[in-house]
DNA sequence: AGCTGTACCTGCAGGC
DNA sequence: TGCCTGCAGGTACAGC
């Protein structure tokens, strides 16, 4: 599902719920999503929730953390005394009662307060990991810098010039930039009017410069508007986003381009579907 | 080194 | 109505 801005709703509503709770104890009903030994986590109690590109962080007040990657259709669901009422939830295919069929684990906390993790497609990941180790972690040694974060203009103009690929792949590859994926990559090209297969180094200097600033405010909007429900993604309390109404082009297929009026195409890029306006973008 | 295709899963929309 | 195909926000890995 979920990309920078899902993933930093999703924290900013754990971070308001989850910290303070203690685990009490853990119910692991798919072994294939969570990795690691629960023992360590059961006890303990949570400190801080921070975001690593697409993958969320439990804090722990031991030496152990929680990694957590919800990939196309994690869900972390947050039901406890904090939240006075059960929101209504709309979109959600998997319907409002939980746990459902989709619920892979189960996070029992104190003051009766339950965190529950549900996957469709089950390709996500929870991973119990000693702190000093992250780092080492197959998708975390090789992660690109971020935006917001350490990816800076003259970082991005030299991963961008260093590569011949189309540019869309180049943003989306989180080895070499960290947090976008599909639905932003599409966004922030369209933003900048620039052709998702061009070679990313025949990108000028005014054009990543462009782009670079894209890419930050469709990330920040995606932020600002609670990510994008274009399917399945609801935040930490099972609620829609609503960045999905101000698509430009992703999922625009055959519709008219805002900015210019003709038909917006569709392609595959690197096996995505990638979404422009052939008079727009150049 | 770096690219491409495929695998991992399930549900749903669209075509016939 | 129902079957079949392709597609979906992401990564990991095999093979060239």
């Amino acid at each position: 599902m979920p990309e920078l801005p899902e993933v930093e709703t999703i924290r900013l509503g754990l971070q308001k719920y989850l910290v303070g709770h203690t685990i009490l104890d853990v119910d692991i009903r798919m072994a294939k999503i969570f990795q690691g030994e629960k023992k360590n986590v059961i006890g303990a109690k949570i400190t801080d929730i921070k975001r690593i590109g697409k993958v969320l962080i439990v804090e722990l007040n031991n030496e152990f953390l929680i990694a957590i990657h919800l990939k196309l259709t994690g869900q972390l669901i947050y039901r406890g005394e904090r939240v006075s009422r059960v929101p209504r939830v709309s979109r959600v295919k998997i319907g409002g009662e939980l746990p459902n069929k989709f619920t892979h684990v189960i996070f029992h906390l104190d003051r009766n307060s339950v965190l529950y993790y549900n996957d469709m497609r089950k390709f996500g990941w929870i991973r119990i990991v000693e702190n000093s180790k992250l780092k080492m972690q197959s998708f975390f040694k090789d992660l690109g810098p971020e935006p917001f974060k350490d990816l800076t203009f003259s970082k991005f103009i030299k991963i961008v010039q260093s590569s011949k690929t189309p540019i869309k792949l180049v943003l989306m590859d989180q080895k070499k930039i960290g947090g976008i994926g599909n639905i932003y990559a599409n966004e922030a090209l369209f933003d900048a009017g620039i052709d998702p297969r061009r070679p990313a180094k025949q990108i000028s200097e005014e054009e990543a410069k462009k782009l670079y600033s894209s890419i930050l405010k469709v990330l920040k909007n995606g932020i600002k508007y609670g990510g994008s429900s274009d399917v399945n993604f609801v935040n930490a309390l099972g609620e829609d986003g609503s960045y999905q109404e101000h698509f430009l082009v992703y999922g625009r297929k055959g519709e008219k381009c805002r900015r210019c009026g003709l038909v917006i195409k569709k392609i595959k890029l690197g096996g995505r579907g990638t979404y422009f306006c052939p008079a727009c973008q150049r």
